[in-house]
DNA sequence: ATGAAAGCGCTAACAA
DNA sequence: TTGTTAGCGCTTTCAT
């Protein structure tokens, strides 16, 4: 009757009782084997074996057990840079026979508030999460009611809390000053209506390469932003290239907010029949795989994303740790120079710089 | 003392205490409103909200609630393509209020028992899985042992399963067709020295197309396997075009397990100075939304990665009906034609087919 | 409408 | 070395 493994097996003492011992010698031989018999322990080991027992994680997180789920709220799985940090997220928990639980917000606070609820209901044993928004205090009343966060994406601030960055005011700054070194005077910055952080942060650092050059960053610098939500990112930013065109007066370069918005770019830019980079010169985000293969290869900013997430999750493992400080690990962004940027072709219209 | 949410707090019961009621009458104000009174259960709510209550999903569980949780066991979350799929299951899920735990298996056997042992432990509510091997038995088990199955990129053969597929020998077959009647007579296939029934699906629509086109599949199609693992894709694949050039006579276009293959093939074919299409056609898999903003726009086989997940979490999420029947859904792959190929530009020294 | 009590599968004292 | 026992937080009869 209790061949193979019946649809509803029994459990522990199902064991015991094919063992001819107690439930806690079958506990025994699990947890602590050094402690039982040798013949007893062989006799549970087979007992084990032969009724198909498999151990109950819900029972055992019941009575305290650390869980071996660990969530991971991020802005889209589907997201080629988040699907890089979530695989480094789960090769590092492998490492310590734990178990991803992922989830996308969309940068919705509502979606974000409902995995970290979920998250929480689960009693997972942390959660990695790159936050929405700036206000911390939800992850921190979360720290504070028992499950460790690890911040991503997000500088830790003077929270009480561990993070893994990269430095997005450095990056938007050493692709601008790249584009200024080509000598740019109109830089457009592609963002979105609504954005994440680091977005922002690297349009932040975009405006002040071009003050550190002595330009006037509001006349220097175009503010673009397109819709992000409904239409798939590679299709607004194509979408995007119109106004781009328009902006009055023109922008010789574009700064996307990431890789995929640049093969959306590149692809509005080459159905308007605007040759890259000799018309205009665009630089990404990310270096993404394929970046180097793009018609033209694309210039781009590059962030460790597998690093990001392993570090996120070692870190997020050690709060176990009795000693454990709260770290923020930063990593530093290096641009990738290739041919999709190059010197405008015609001398631009705005002012020129005052020194520098 | 019971401010805000303290790292241990007491569950049900401390909601109770404060709301002056017994466990199962706040159990009830849960679970069924309308039997509580008004008054009661506006007290109970107001308890709740005071003590911070988070309900346990683990003592749900083990009281023998289904588990919102759902395991997705794939090749390699870090892939665009799974990437996307797994986004489509997550999607479906979130309707449910189900969230995913998804793991890569990197076509390890042991990596896939190791998901699979630990998400049965877990209890999960279902398993969406694309298996490694063709031998379904560990699968059968599972579901025996009551834990719902379904496959994904792969056929369910006979078995008591449900599945989602794309129908790969026919996109094998679409490139390869393609590739014929531009002209090609020498096509390698490069695939994985350890590869998934997918791609091995792919290869044997390849031949299929030659057969009916009267070619001799053993002289026409080359059998290019690189070592996939230790390297990324990418590396690998330009790797293996030294071999792709040497091979004699050399083949006249590429078949690749997959777009991202194909970037490397690109890239090590720049490097070597082989012009495509010129000198060599190219083909990738998948239609990744790259593949159109290549140097050249890559022709590929497109499939649905999305839906393919979406699908499959519907199908297991609706493995809790009664009158459940499995079902086996397959999605139709299309050619897309793209720069990547052209007829060849010398005579193939292959022979001539003997017919149409 | 509400409460008392049993028990899901497991672990960890403690007893024997 | 092994067994007994008491819960972990919750749902669910079954009283009241």
């Amino acid at each position: 009757m209790t061949e193979g493994a019946g649809p509803r097996a029994g459990g522990m003492r199902e064991v015991a009782r094919a063992a001819g011992v107690s439930v806690s010698t079958v506990a025994n031989v699990l947890s602590r084997p050094g402690i039982v018999a040798p013949g007893t322990r062989q006799r549970v080991e087979q007992a084990i074996q032969h009724v198909g027992y498999v151990p109950s994680g819900p029972a055992r997180q019941l009575r305290g057990l650390p869980s071996p789920l660990v969530g991971s709220v991020t802005l889209d799985l589907a997201n080629p840079f988040f699907a890089e940090l979530n695989r480094g997220i789960e090769d590092r928990l492998a490492e310590a026979g734990c178990l991803v639980l992922a989830g996308s917000t969309d940068l919705r606070p509502d979606r974000e508030q409902q995995l970290l609820d979920l998250l929480r209901q689960q009693a997972v044993r942390g959660i990695v999460v790159a936050p929405i928004r700036p206000d911390l205090t939800i992850l921190l009343k979360l720290r504070q009611a028992g499950t460790p966060v690890v911040l991503v994406e997000h500088p830790r601030g003077d929270t009480d809390l561990c993070s893994v960055a990269v430095d997005d005011v450095l990056g938007g700054r050493l692709a601008a000053e790249h584009l200024i070194a080509l000598g740019h005077r109109r830089i457009a910055y592609l963002g979105g209506v609504v954005e994440s952080g680091t977005v922002t942060r690297r349009r932040e650092g975009a405006r002040q390469a071009m003050i550190a050059a002595g330009l006037d960053p509001d006349a220097a610098l175009i503010d673009l932003r397109m819709p992000i939500h409904p239409p798939p990112l590679i299709d607004a930013a194509m979408l995007a290239v119109q106004r781009l065109l328009t902006a009055d007066p023109p922008p010789t370069a574009v700064l996307c907010l990431n890789d995929t918005a640049a093969i959306g770019v590149l692809q509005g830019l080459a159905a308007a029949g605007v040759r890259v980079p000799r018309d205009i010169s665009v630089v990404g985000y990310d270096d993404l795989r394929f970046a180097a293969l793009l018609a033209p290869p694309l210039t781009t900013v590059s962030q460790p994303a597998y690093r990001l997430g392993w570090t996120a999750a070692d870190l997020l493992l050690a709060e176990k740790e009795p000693d454990h400080a709260h770290r923020e690990i930063m990593f530093q962004p290096t641009l990738v120079v290739r041919s999709s940027t190059a010197p405008p072709s015609v001398v631009s219209r705005a002012p020129r710089p005052g020194s520098a």
